[in-house]
DNA sequence: AGCACGCCGACT
DNA sequence: GTCGGCGTGCTC
């Protein structure tokens, strides 16, 4: 007998370990580790993982597996170890990290549905009336017309019964194609044997002889003749013609033309940088490399060179990009480079388009996938590269279980497959800058820009100034001069904003009162659009009120300033600028963002006016301006990264310009124009501010001098929720070494989100074997035994948002 | 997470 | 008497 261990489709912390089944005989030999199986789970049928088969089980009573999902493994063993590795180090269930490594179009949906029973006597008509065709009634239908108890009845009786459904959305898609069944020499007879008036029959029977080929569209058979299915269906009847489904994938790139490229000579400063890294594909060893190249440095060009490499030796390769989306020229590129053997994965695809990328690199019809953070999962087999450009973005840790960041999963994966994983950024973070200081990784360094162009001048304004000379205006004399003078010479400016909406929030002049939200502590964010104020947490929105509901004074007021305010204020002040808008209101549409810089490109636009989505990846060459409306809007959230973040901001967008034969000027506009991070950024210094920010870091113990760990606990009660956390420092405080730190109990930074209190505790450490065991203690405690469903406990290891 | 089972309050 | 509330415990 052989016995399948699943892990099911039920994330919770009971049901987080395998559960033993017996594999039918006739699917001996088919079921194997890796693979989707349906199976019996109390009343219900539910989607589970085979993790591994043995020939017996401790458990008595089992139960077997109810029919397969895949015909081959969809997660393989080395995946499957990844995932052990993932559970493990992010304190996630088991199916939380197999989901995270597959396509959403993986993921299982469940129906419940009664049916009519064929063989008992007949059920009410008026009932009967409310089933389908199929003899169907869903659940949650009959839920809704309050009929549950009457059907009940009736799978009592025999006269229907409840079905759990187990659907997978991987839906292929298919097209149907059309062929001759005949030979040539028989064509002729039959044709004969048609009568007279089948004239259309004829048409189609002769275009497909004409064709030569045994299979054609069937969709492009019918236009071609001007004919209809139903000519092709009395073919088929006659058995004239076969018919065939032929799989096809979605190709987002379909009507795309990519202009292929060749390996560019490289500069000596890239040949000395490439080297080790193509020393490490040569000798099959692992190892990481912080490849830290100034903006427009070419690092590119050595991802390429090393993946052509890799290629080669007949081995694969990972790329991951912030937000591919965000980087249509990086698409392009590699695929200029590598055309069909690369397959892209970003959130822009559609669930059916992301599940066919997947599915080519399954099938190993490509060699090259790059895409976003979970790219790290693509199943290759034969991994010789990972690549992270932009290393040090935030959005590579997934902020939701299993909350992996994709640079450690990355090198878990490179250390199997023994291949080198390269992190690129120009300005890396001071973690993986911390490690290359010391060795852990491999430091490649290009200090000049391509062709020794200059970087851009830059010049910080201080707002303040402006205001004492009477300048309320968002824009400063500077920037504005240069934005004119830009006009006027047909060059173009990018202006950068971080922040979306219109203002940032609402607040009566007199009395000072903000509208908040009422479920959570947090301010509302006005929209213009709809003139409504929403919350970014919960969802809650409503209208702006006309009068203070605190003082009703009239004197409400919009602070801050968003992207559509600089687009009125543009307008009013320059009103033959054609200004090009970018940001989530004008980019959710699909294609819209490269629609929208295929028109900056082209010149149809003078200024570009963004959030941070066009900090990264553009590259155009009339850009001699680039203005930074309020460099501190970063600067002043709570999170020890700010200073880091906000200085890799102003590098990135300050990199924008002139990055061509035209010499690039940049504004940033601030009101702390003496903080270490605009000013080094203002001089793209990155070494001295890594030197004082390590500083900074050192001071306040925090990474890379120290780990973190988050503990957040949330109740609708406050008093609940600051007691729980309260003992849970206690109990991690008095088991860790006296080296770690624990700050806590303290709420949240947003210390209520959706009517629910949040309390957190902050453990920094340098070494602590134990911790994971302990956090896990305590997130079981917590979910088990106080059974408080209200009660939440949620751990982020090495958390990058401290909310 | 679901779902059944089971044990108490208010009703046709 | 029964319908239905949700506390408790299990799912191979």
């Amino acid at each position: 007998m052989q016995v399948a261990s699943v892990i099911v489709d039920v994330a919770a912390m009971q049901t987080d370990k395998e559960f033993d089944y017996i594999v039918p005989e006739k699917w001996e030999g088919l079921i194997q580790p890796g693979m989707r199986v349906v199976v019996p789970f109390g009343p219900r049928k539910i989607q589970g993982f085979v993790t591994a088969l043995k020939n017996k089980s401790n458990v008595k009573r089992l139960k077997s597996i109810i029919e397969p999902m895949d015909l081959l493994p969809v997660l393989n063993q080395e995946l499957l170890e990844l995932a052990d590795w993932l559970t493990e180090t992010t304190l996630c269930f088991k199916i939380s990290a197999y989901q995270a490594m597959l396509p959403a179009a993986m993921k299982a949906k469940y129906e419940k549905v009664f049916q009519i029973r064929e063989t008992a006597e007949p059920m009410d008509d008026k009932l009967a009336s409310l089933f389908n065709r199929n003899g169907e009634l869903a659940w949650e239908a009959a839920a809704k017309a309050g009929l549950l108890n009457s059907l009940r009845q009736e799978v009592k009786e025999n006269r229907a019964e409840l079905v759990y459904k187990v659907k997978s959305r991987d839906r292929k898609k298919s097209i149907r194609m059309i062929g001759l069944a005949l030979s040539d020499e028989d064509l002729g007879g039959h044709l004969d044997a048609l009568p007279a008036n089948a004239r259309k029959q004829k048409d189609v029977l002769h275009y497909l002889a004409a064709s030569g080929s045994p299979l054609l569209s069937a969709k492009e058979v019918m236009e071609q003749t001007d004919t209809s299915n139903s000519t092709l269906k009395s073919l088929l009847e006659k058995g004239f013609i076969v018919e065939r489904y032929q799989e096809v994938y979605r190709d987002p790139y379909e009507n795309r033309q990519f202009k292929k490229t060749e390996p560019l000579p490289l500069t000596n400063q890239q040949q000395e940088a490439i080297a080790p890294i193509l020393g490490s594909i040569e000798d099959v060893r692992h190892e990481t490399f912080l490849l830290y190249g100034v903006t427009g440095s070419g690092k590119t060009e050595i991802y390429l060179q090393s993946i052509q490499r890799v290629l080669e030796k007949g081995k694969e390769a990972i790329v991951l990009v912030p937000e591919i989306s965000l980087t249509p020229q990086m698409v392009h590129r590699f695929k200029g480079r590598f055309g069909d053997d690369v397959a892209v994965l970003h959130s822009g695809l559609s669930t059916g388009e992301k599940y066919d990328e997947w599915r080519k690199i399954q099938r190993k019809e490509v060699k090259v996938v790059v895409g976003a953070r979970s790219a790290v999962f693509a199943p290759f087999e034969n991994l010789g590269i990972v690549i992270i450009d932009e290393e040090h973005e935030t959005s590579y840790k997934q902020e939701e279980n299993p909350r992996y960041h994709a640079r450690e999963t990355a090198i878990k994966r490179a250390e199997f497959y023994q291949c080198p994983v390269i992190l690129g950024s120009a300005t890396p973070s001071l973690e993986s800058f911390a490690r290359a200081q010391k060795g852990v990784y491999h430091l490649l360094t290009l200090p000049n820009r391509m062709n020794n162009q200059q970087l851009p001048e830059v010049e910080i304004v201080d707002m303040r100034e402006e205001l004492r000379h009477g300048n309320r205006s968002m824009f400063s004399r500077a920037l504005f001069e240069k934005l004119t003078d830009r006009l006027e010479k047909g060059e173009q400016t990018v202006l950068f904003l971080n922040r979306r909406g219109h203002s940032s929030f609402i607040m009566c002049r007199d009395c000072g009162y903000v509208a908040g939200c009422p479920h959570c502590d947090i301010s509302l964010t006005y929209h213009r659009h709809s003139h409504r104020m929403k919350c970014h947490y919960c969802g809650f929105e409503e209208p702006v009120p006309s009068r203070c509901p605190e003082c009703n004074s009239d004197h409400i007021r919009y602070f801050g300033t968003g992207t559509q305010k600089v687009e009125d204020e543009l307008g009013k002040l320059l009103p033959h600028a054609r200004v090009v808008r970018m940001d989530v209101d004008t980019t959710s549409r699909k294609g819209a963002h490269e629609k929208l810089l295929q028109q900056f490109a082209e010149g149809k636009a003078d200024i570009l006016l963004g959030t941070q989505m066009i900090a990264k990846g553009l590259d155009f060459p009339n850009i001699t301006l680039v203005g930074v409306l309020s460099a501190d809007t970063m600067l002043h959230i709570p999170d020890f990264r700010s200073a880091e973040k906000t200085f890799q901001l102003l590098t990135q967008v300050s990199g924008r310009a002139g990055r061509h034969q035209l010499q690039g000027e940049v504004v940033i506009q601030t009101y702390t124009p003496e903080h270490y991070s605009i000013q080094l950024a203002g001089k793209q210094d990155y070494d001295q501010f890594y030197k004082e920010e390590m500083m900074m870091r050192k001071l306040g113990n925090y990474p890379p001098f120290y780990y973190l760990a988050l503990v957040t606990v949330s109740h609708e009660d406050v008093m609940i929720a600051s007691g729980v956390t309260e003992k849970i420092t206690q109990y991690i405080q008095a088991r860790l070494s006296d080296e770690a730190i624990i700050l806590g109990p303290v709420a949240s930074p947003i210390a209520r989100i959706n009517d629910r209190y949040r309390y957190q505790c902050l453990i920094k450490y340098k070494r602590e074997p134990k911790l994971n065991e302990i956090l896990k203690t305590v997130m079981e405690h917590y979910t088990k035994q106080q059974g408080d469903k209200s009660l939440q406990v949620a751990v982020d290891v090495n958390p990058f948002i401290m909310m």
